[in-house]
DNA sequence: TGTACATCAGTGAACGCGCGTTCACTGATGTAC
DNA sequence: TGTACATCAGTGAACGCGCGTTCACTGATGTAC
């Protein structure tokens, strides 16, 4: 059906093209950490591989497609890191805090990947198709999971909301809203760690 | 010294060029709203107030200069409503209720304005420039002041953790992210006001 | 094992577009005598 | 009140750049007989 994205699957062909791929994303992630959100071009990652624009239309539909895998990696990957914080033999309230953790250290190591989840990234992409939402919400299942154990039932909120508290505290000082203001980012997110278990444990007995 | 920006203050020129400034800045917002973050283009904005691009060099130096005037109005303009909502006869807890509500209605009035203030708008761009700092200091300035009447002592932590929770939320909620997830912004932007307030009470007077 | 053929990677030229910015210049307009 | 002059708004051409994408084409390479 789709040439450029399907091709042949196996094959040494098909290893081949899996391999270019793979090429051209890690190339557009490292321009994008360097270069700032707005820095995905296809001619700017030919020209580091060595190869002429319009080479990359063999591997990519066009721009968009490529932005697509780039954000729907990134989702997976970050929900793996999230799976394997949450995995070790931790009492409920140590996995949250080590979900946490891995959430921040995630988005610390590669702030342009989760600039990529989190603002939309060029004028006219949708960050909303129905295959991005299905990879985001892959992250907020093990919050939802990890927070099964702390609280009963199972209203999503507690969820979002630590979700969100996380989130605003990673994206202020990603963007260097905390250094400008001479605020330790490590500290502030122990607190608002701790205040949420404080919150979400005293929510599940209410003396 | 600088011809661009200043020139004659007052006077009928003087008088003319402000009156111009204040159409280029408008004129660019307007295109900010509609085209996304990265829309601001001197050009564009010419264009549509009918006149050559390179006329715009009378009134701006270039567009950095340009992009850092409302970066500065849109600090200004948010710390304005925030103090607007913080002035009224209210309970202090009423007081913090009403400056998180005002601080959510102005970032959704004119999100492009919010991202402008808190999202990087262009490679290269410095956010956090002194005089931006300063401006960005103002909102802060005034949750502090709210907060003041609610807590003891002058820990600067529990105003930037709030702030930060209210960031998250606006923030995720101006992306469309709980809108793809059939989340009820506003309904999660009033528990979170409420948890916070239970928070910072039970911390002030601690049984 | 050798040959013919279909497949496919990659090229270079081209299209049309928009960008920020400079420069030399024209014409109007406020101002000083 | 009228005239001369300095000031300044705005123009159009130009520079150099980068962008996504198409197209016709070449040459290599895997594959089928």
């Amino acid at each position: 059906m789709d040439e450029t994205t399907s091709g042949p699957a196996g094959g040494i062909r098909g290893r081949f093209r899996a391999q270019v791929r793979d090429e051209v994303k890690r190339t557009a992630l490292r321009q994008l950490a360097e270069g700032g959100p707005q820095a995905l071009s296809v001619n700017a990652i030919a020209k580091e591989l060595g190869v002429s624009g319009p080479a990359l239309y063999r591997y990519f539909a066009n721009r968009d497609e490529l932005l697509t895998e780039l954000v729907r990696d990134a989702y997976h990957d970050l929900a793996a890191a999230l799976r394997a914080a949450a995995g070790g033999d931790l009492a409920p309230a140590d996995r949250l805090r080590a979900v946490g953790a891995a959430y921040r250290d995630w988005a610390l190591r590669q702030p342009h990947r989760y600039r990529l989840l989190y603002t939309a990234p060029l004028p006219g992409y949708d960050t909303h198709a129905e295959q991005l939402v299905r990879a985001a919400q892959e992250s907020m299942d093990v919050v939802r999971d990890v927070l099964g154990d702390l609280v009963p039932g199972d209203d999503p909120l507690p969820g979002v909301m630590l979700w969100s508290r996380l989130h605003g505290l990673v994206d202020l000082e990603i963007e260097g809203n905390f250094a400008s203001m001479r605020l330790d980012p490590a500290l502030l997110f122990r607190r608002e760690l701790d205040a949420s278990l404080r919150e979400l444990t005293d929510a599940a007995r209410p003396a």
